[in-house]
DNA sequence: TCTATTATTGAATACAATTCATTTTTTGAA
DNA sequence: TTCAAAAAATGAATTGTATTCAATAATAGA
């Protein structure tokens, strides 16, 4: 009876299996040497029947970049539901996304290649659709503190829809770590430690939201203490055991 | 004698005009259409004289980004030596780099595209240090605002580097700029009118640093009106005459 | 004027993504 | 169980382009 589920299931797992083969061939050649064929080749496989999945090579990445997400997803709503201020709550998305890109330096510089013109635009629609539901999750978690911080009065109403509120601490957090990402480009301009200044900017932006309680980002001793604690209470078991992510 | 100086020249509009007429390729027909063979025969050029200049595709990217970078550049140091308070200034910067992005949006894609590891990496060191110079006059702007305002007590010192205060500023502005690159991002989470958010965000970031006069960023009534100040005072000969940019 | 040097050329090469005619496997009716 | 039709898988051929390089042309300097 149920042998076209079968079927479908078995598709489903052989486009996991391309998805995490083609992630190990990313990490230890680089997105630079993906090739459709040798993917194929490596899960035993011919290069039409990759096609079967994905409609093209971006099409594969922008999957890719949605499949990392998903994990990705999950420490991020770890870090949501964290028992503690709203305010600290939300630093905690900042450092989570930054720890989450050092640890798997190739997965972000992928996902910043996934949202380029070329590869976004090369991918189909249904993938690009995933990759927005994939962002779905996160974006409710981050919603749902802001709407919280909003009606315990840590955070003065603004009048704002919390998703507009909470896209600048999301795009201060991408927008410097793409900069980090980008080799040798910060060095040039003289800025020094830019992690510690994308925890810092979070703050002051933070502050300038009216978040309680405001914090002084320059304090560089609490600062670290509040990052440290992050990580030992949050982010403590990511990178762990089963992880096999995309660290060199 | 001067006949090596003369070839230098040659040389060097030679390479202008292969960039000048890159940029009027992408502009019509997108990044992804470009094909070296046809720049090179739309140049009445052979292919190999294309590759006396750029050693790869993407050598030849990271040359057109810097090019345009150096045109924004000028616009941007024109908003940083604007009659206005410091405060007003700085936030001029976001005016311009939204502004110039909204005009020349093939620009600002090819400059995403541009900082992606596979481009990145695949022009040659000197293009790379060549966009990074390039990068140098605005950043020196920004840092002179920076620097007035603490001087004249606007900002409060917060024993930063003028460099550090100015990346989140900066990291703002092109991550949620980023964003709104990205077809359909944005509307898939029910962000309306990104721009505003930009606009909003930066301010509530200049509060946050402490950076006076403190303006009210939910007055949608005084930042609008302070936009469009700044569109007409600082932006008004952006797109006249002889631009020939990005633009569709 | 002539040779050596340098620059230009574009056809040939190389490389990978994608396609598609062929083969193999699966399905379900007889 | 058998068999024809349908579906899926295959990988060699096709296609599209970036890049190279042997041949040719232009230039410089003796």
């Amino acid at each position: 009876m149920g042998t076209k589920e079968r079927r479908q299931r078995e598709f489903e797992a052989r486009e996991r299996l391309f998805l995490d083969t083609a992630r190990t061939l990313i990490r230890d050649e680089g997105i630079l040497a993906l090739q459709m064929a040798r993917l194929a080749r490596a899960c035993d496989y011919a290069t039409g029947t990759l096609y079967q999945h994905f409609s093209s090579k971006e099409d594969l990445l922008v999957a890719l970049a949605t499949r990392r997400l998903e994990e990705h997803a999950q420490y991020f709503c770890q870090a949501a539901t964290w028992q503690a201020s709203t305010r600290e709550r939300m630093f905690a998305l900042t450092v989570a996304d930054y720890r989450f890109a050092r640890r798997h330096p190739g997965y972000s510089r992928l996902l910043q290649f996934a949202f380029t013109e070329v590869v976004w635009d090369g991918a189909s629609e249904a993938r690009r659709r995933a990759l927005q539901d994939a962002l779905q999750p996160p974006a409710r978690a981050v919603r749902q503190i802001v709407q919280e911080a909003i009606d315990t009065g840590d955070l003065p109403d603004h009048g704002q829809d919390a998703g507009a509120l909470m896209l600048g601490p999301w795009g201060l957090c991408t927008g410097i770590q793409s900069m980090i990402q980008t080799r040798g480009l910060l060095e040039g301009l003289g800025i020094p430690e830019p992690g510690q200044q994308l925890f810092r900017h979070s703050q002051f932006l933070l502050n300038g939201l009216g978040w309680q309680p405001l914090m002084n980002p320059v304090d560089d001793k609490a600062l670290s203490r509040l990052v440290r604690r992050i990580e030992n209470e949050v982010l403590a078991n990511i990178g762990t055991a089963a992880d096999n992510g995309m660290e060199p």
